[in-house]
DNA sequence: GAATGGGACTTTACCGGTTGAGGAAAGCGC
DNA sequence: GCGCTTTCCTCAACCGGTAAAGTCCCATTC
């Protein structure tokens, strides 16, 4: 009921001093006695009182919120366990330096591009973690034009002059299709991701690049949407095709199309790996819950998260452009993928 | 580069007007010629300047962020799919207010009372969202005396005095229940969420109330934390239980467990739904994404997000306490539920 | 004993908007 | 031509902090 009509004056009558005292204490700036600075905190704490972070923002000009806006349709979003455990890692960060996250989901990078320039301008962020890039993303040249601090989780070659933050998706392709031939897999399949995002470009083209250097003739990658949806339409034309034609083994851009491409095996009566091996990408719980389990190339979203909250502070403190890789999702083997029958 | 230092009084000068008039114009506020206001905008696109949202609710005292915190494992949080569409709903209704969502990962209710009366304190958020409610949830009390508006998400004997929006719960679990029963099934069990919940509760309740009615003798069901593994692990142990008291169909509270307990059924060598039923709950697309399909209760999450968001901008704005039902889950009868073999 | 220095605060000028109290000019009735 | 509204706009006081400059007092130092 109360609204806490506190300020910071009333703190300061209350502790007898002024309120440049206050902010002083609270601040942790030396200039104040032991004793005046517990006199202060303990008449805070008695009125409840909390800085005003909108008025400290405004005279200090820092702000303690990020933003971060994604760019996918709602539905495939709730599906895509990335985001919440990049999420969760970029929090575990953020919340050390007590500052807070400002989510958005957008249409198009475009209308991103538009609303961190609006964010910035009013204010509201001290910075942005950028994903999902693409060929020419605008949100490169927005945010050097406006000079937002920014980390921007994608390959260099993608990101411009941003400090950015990525894996090195070409290696970690590139090992799939080894282990899978390695297996004896002579005709492998890949069910992409959307073909405007870079990363999918890059590891389409490594994908090529590995099935050609092994000499594996039946090499076969089609883009999808990320969807489910996709993903069991993509791998149902896959299977259906003609058998010379027909791939060993499919790798999934994500988790969610792997379980999809699952369902559809078993529902076209094939059975997993015997007949097929699937193998799936990023490597959430999700691949840990079917039968069989999924074999996936696995990496720590929530470190990446975190990492890339990290770099963004770097940013925000002025620290110059850079590029920071993490860890190459690593090939996890499970109970989806075993030598091609004879 | 150029650090948009262009404020309200560049505007004004530039547009030959007071900062008074910037500010009556960029609020649609009556008082000026349209002549004026052209002017005035013309000025200000020019500038490319924005309002200073910072200063704009220093001297206004309405904040336009709202605040969510969730409370859950960040495993589990990213394959829940409820979350995320749910984020997307009240985004939805958010935006159309230019209004900004601060998100935060909690990893308890108490966290989150000291969070949101942080934030409030702070003139972080105009509001809050608050969902999974507890017995004597903390948040309750904790809201009311702060006088925070709030949209609580969850059964009004749950939330206490505080404006709700909520799904009926024990009437969709009795529908389960006699779906099951009509097709035949006496031996239900149900793998429920975790046993903190309030909703979890209810429906403990609910479902029992529903078997005892229909006379249904083998009704089984046990609290989970809404794993996958929890829900694998559950499925197991009915699974496995003597025929006399193996289930011949299980509810589940979400989505994931009944994917995991669709594996489970697969690992044990069972036919679903042949020779056991299953029944998830909330229906994200997971569950046509699986072989065979889920049947599921099914809800508008997205809707659901939307109408708690639509509800909080009218606790915001003063209307009083308020109970709001949402539609209750329907059943969406799939691939895997079916009459019991004999 | 005057000059120096520094610790502990206070003062004061912002930060960039909003808001309510005026004030000048134009329109209107008589 | 005078008072009275309206319309349109200006002024100045906030909002609740921060930060740089200023004040005061006391301990040193020469």
């Amino acid at each position: 009921m109360t609204t806490s009509r506190v300020t910071i004056k009333d703190v300061a009558a209350r502790a007898g001093v002024s309120k440049g005292a206050v902010s002083l204490a609270f601040n942790r700036k030396p200039g104040l006695s032991e004793a005046t600075r517990e006199r202060i905190f303990t008449a805070a704490r008695e009125l409840g009182w909390e800085p005003n972070l909108t008025a400290r923002s405004l005279s200090s000009s820092r702000v303690d919120v990020v933003g971060l806006a994604i760019c996918r349709p709602a539905r495939m979003l709730g599906l895509e366990p990335f985001y919440m455990e990049f999420v969760s890692g970029v929090e575990s960060v953020l919340t050390e330096h007590a500052c807070a996250l400002l989510l958005r989901l957008v249409r198009s990078v475009e209308e991103e591009a538009g609303l961190l320039e609006s964010w910035w301008r009013g204010r509201q962020i001290g910075g942005a973690i950028l994903v999902d890039f693409r060929a020419d993303d605008p949100r490169v040249v927005a945010a050097e034009r406006l000079g937002l601090p920014v980390v921007a989780v994608g390959h260099p070659s993608l990101t411009g002059s941003l400090t950015s933050v990525w894996t090195d998706d070409a290696t970690a392709v590139t090992e799939a299709v080894r282990y899978l031939a390695a297996l004896g897999h002579r005709r492998v399949a890949r069910v992409g991701g959307a073909a405007a995002l870079g990363h999918t470009v890059m590891r389409t083209a490594a994908f090529d690049a590995a099935a050609r250097g092994l000499g594996l003739t039946g090499a076969w990658q089609v883009a999808t949407d990320y969807s489910g949806e996709a993903g069991a339409r993509a791998t149902r034309s896959m299977l259906t095709a003609a058998p010379p034609d027909r791939p060993t083994a499919i790798v999934y851009d994500n988790d969610i199309m792997a379980v999809a491409g699952l369902a559809v095996a078993a529902e076209m009566g094939l059975s997993v790996p015997r007949d097929v091996s699937l193998l799936a990408w990023d490597d959430s719980q999700l691949c840990r819950l079917t039968h069989p389990t999924l074999s996936a190339m696995s990496h720590d979203v929530h470190g990446f998260g975190a990492e890339a909250a990290r770099t963004l502070f770097g940013a925000i403190t002025g620290r110059g452009p850079g590029s920071h890789p993490v860890p190459t999702p690593v090939l996890t083997p499970r109970g989806s993928t075993a030598p091609p029958k004879v």
